[in-house]
DNA sequence: CGGCCAACGTTGGCGCGGCCAACGTATCAG
DNA sequence: CTGATACGTTGGCCGCGCCAACGTTGGCCG
């Protein structure tokens, strides 16, 4: 009996959107990372350049909240990007405890490398979508997430 | 200057799709492995239960195959639901490389169980959508997806 | 028939993203 | 002054997705 391999996902899963959405998200991950890989950059990377790019210098735990990831991690992230000297860490006068993280031209320049980097990525993305769809898809995503993410 | 904390996340952020999928989906996977936590089950014992469910008794390497799941990581779930027995390994008689894998009485009952923890949970999920908007995410997300999963 | 390749189950490991606990230092409100 | 709080940092855990390797077993073809 030869597995005939007509192997499709179990109708069950296939209709609970919570299964839709973490494997879409799943081969997104896999997508970005591979193509982040690429040009030796990663996820984190990019938030944090985006985060100083728009709103300026600001400490760690700030650059934190904004962009949604862990003190600890934001530590890390920083670490392998200013060993690039994408950005820098100088103390806060005015408060000793704070890290002013800056962002500098490489950085720049680095942040506007994966952005383009990543626009492509989400043309492959989203390639069966038209742009309607596409916006459509953008709306409803946004519309959960900013529900789940009031504290 | 008091970090007033109109923490918004980037705008380069708000515009990448795969950024809102990969944070909605982490808001869902977060949704459901607490919900699965507080009755002992995780996504892949939800899967494999719903692919027997569905198909029948099958080998682990056909389990893994219809679920997305690597045979290593069939092994270690396939474990788990074993020692609780909600599922059987034998050895297939016609092909001693393989096992067959069935769900007993109390696999299916485990699994009613987990579908319907899930579908609170998709309530709690999708809660700001209607029926409608509900249905288009989930079409929207089925086609993205099975354009990205033909080998 | 023999030999080779493929599939199977299993072990062990890696990476990313998200999270938590703990520590020492520094700040601020009471 | 004292206690609560924020900060940066270290170290660890989990889920999920993957990959490499091994020994066993099966199918195919020369």
């Amino acid at each position: 009996m030869e597995t005939t391999d007509g192997s499709q996902p179990p109708t069950r899963l296939r209709a609970t959107p919570s299964w839709l959405l973490t494997q879409t998200a799943a081969h997104a991950a896999r997508l970005v990372t591979e193509g982040l890989g690429r040009i030796d950059a990663r996820g984190y990377h990019y938030r944090l350049l985006a985060a100083l790019e728009e709103y300026g210098p600001a400490s760690q735990a700030e650059l934190g909240r904004r962009c949604g990831i862990d003190r600890s991690d934001v530590v890390a992230a920083l670490n392998e990007l200013a060993a690039r000297d994408l950005v820098r860490r100088s103390p806060d006068p005015t408060d000793r405890r704070r890290n002013i993280v800056t962002m500098t031209a490489a950085g720049e320049r680095e942040l506007h490398r994966i952005a383009h980097t990543l626009t492509r990525i989400q043309d492959d993305l989203l390639a069966p979508l038209t742009p309607t769809e596409r916006d459509q898809l953008s709306r409803l995503l946004t519309r959960v997430l900013h529900h789940h993410s009031r504290p």
